[in-house]
DNA sequence: CTTGACTGTATAGTTACAATATAGCGCATA
DNA sequence: TATGCGCTATATTGTAACTATACAGTCAAG
């Protein structure tokens, strides 16, 4: 009565599953059949039957067939829960892991959103500027295009270092009590916008939110040039400056084109109306 | 001045890679050196720097190296931008699937946890069940261990087409006009518990809710003995049976153990207070 | 008894992706 | 002169779960 056996296509063909599967199976030890003839033929008890299906519904729930195969050696109701609590846990962790990606990317979009609804270049504009966290990492030596991508590539590799991806632009930071003096780049340096808040990274600054005064424009993130243009269009139309200058890189070098062999930046100084 | 080159380990050790990679990246043609000395030696330029962050960053937030490329060799803000957005969505998909697996997991716990608090075997208990949709397969035969087994497969091979995992459990469903005939098991059949509603499914059926009689008990789903005790005992105690009768298997044989060599079940009958 | 479907073993290959490893040799800088 | 960096070319890694192939033996229905 308990006899019936189940021939190995049959019991392929039952869980949609090959031949070579079972093989497969049978030689990793993950289900033996109950019966080999003389000639070594296999063959499965119905009662396997229950057993093939569950190792396919565990194998669906993503549970990895050695996992699955410890699991069916010491089965009972606790061993099956904590496998199925702990492989929620792995799905827990992938979707966390998709999740934070996810973020990045769209913050990624977002700020090419923006460069991309721009204001006409080389025009001053007053924008309303959300308070942003940044890294801020000072220049060793008075900047240019390799110091720029040296320093760059320094604050990057500590926000890779602390696994976070930075999504939102970079640029270059000039301190307000330099505007005046001749040394305008003394303690300036390399600023990273930060996707999250990450108060314990080292080197993790403030910038102040408020009013500030834009202007886009095609040039290198340490031009002087354009910094000054701006800061004496500024105080002549009466705004007090109130803090440190931003240079933002929108599109750098990697969009290269024909057109503009320069990267596209906002320059952004903090003002109030006198 | 725009020559400032960098050698392939400095170009490698600037954005965390090996130098291997860097040689690989030169044959997928990801990224060449802008120069390479009569050696064969490669030397990458500081414009590089930028484009090799970018490829990084890209990296890093899961485009394949071959998308990337295909970007980089026509790259602007809508390129970029679409990859972006496809990126976003193939993340999406995934957070999607996952999700779902996830929610398959938490049925599985919800059931074998209901399975643990059980009420002792045996016992008649009544208990207020909400409405289930079920899939329903008919048996060809009188029900044995056999058909059973089969008529299970076939029930799940259809869920499984349909691309669901039936984490809800199954067991026989016994038509009520047959509880007082000779042929109980005329038009039963195997349910199984759908995890979500799909109302478009071939053979689902709407199990209602409301109150039922209960009994857990160590047996075969298809066995007449239990089914007509429980019978019995509901007529004694004035009880009107509603609809079909459901023999729900908890622990199938995959939990065999020396202890108990059948499957744990819940049979329920629908009643109400005469 | 025939015929065709089934089953066996054994070993190597597949899929995908992104590198890594290794060997053997040339070149360069302290 | 040492040793460390560079080159090419080819093979290999890792992961997981199969899949393919060849060829010979076996089973079951008529």
């Amino acid at each position: 009565m308990d006899n019936e056996l189940v021939a190995i296509s049959e019991m392929a063909k039952l869980h949609h599953l090959t031949r070579q599967t079972l093989i497969y199976y049978d030689h990793i030890g993950l289900l033996k059949p109950i019966y080999i003839n003389e000639h070594g033929y296999r063959y499965y008890s119905v009662y396997q039957i229950p057993v093939l299906r569950e190792i396919c519904l565990l194998k669906k729930l993503g549970v990895k067939l050695d996992d699955i195969k410890k699991n069916m050696e010491s089965r009972n109701l606790e061993s099956v829960t904590n496998l199925l609590e702990f492989q929620k846990n792995i799905i827990d962790e992938q979707i966390q892991e998709l999740n934070k990606t996810r973020m990045y990317l769209q913050q990624r979009i977002n700020f090419y959103e923006d460069s991309h609804k721009s204001y006409p270049a080389n025009t001053p504009v007053l924008k309303q500027i959300p308070p942003r966290q940044v890294l801020f990492v000072p220049f060793e030596e008075r900047p240019g295009k390799d110091v720029l991508h040296l320093t760059l590539m320094k604050a990057w590799n500590m926000l890779f270092d602390s696994d976070t991806i930075p999504s939102c632009g970079f640029g270059t930071l000039i301190r307000g009590e330099q505007f005046h003096s001749e040394e305008l780049y003394k303690n300036s340096g390399i600023f990273v916008v930060l996707p999250y808040p990450q108060p314990d990274l080292p080197g993790v600054e403030e910038i102040p939110g408020g009013s500030y005064m834009c202007m886009y424009k095609y040039s290198y993130p340490y031009e002087e040039k354009d910094f000054h243009y701006l800061k004496e269009w500024v105080e002549n139309k009466n705004y007090k400056i109130t803090g440190d200058a931003l240079d933002l890189c929108l599109l750098d070098t990697t969009f290269y084109n024909s057109e503009h062999n320069v990267d596209y930046c906002c320059l952004q100084i903090p003002v109030i109306k006198k």
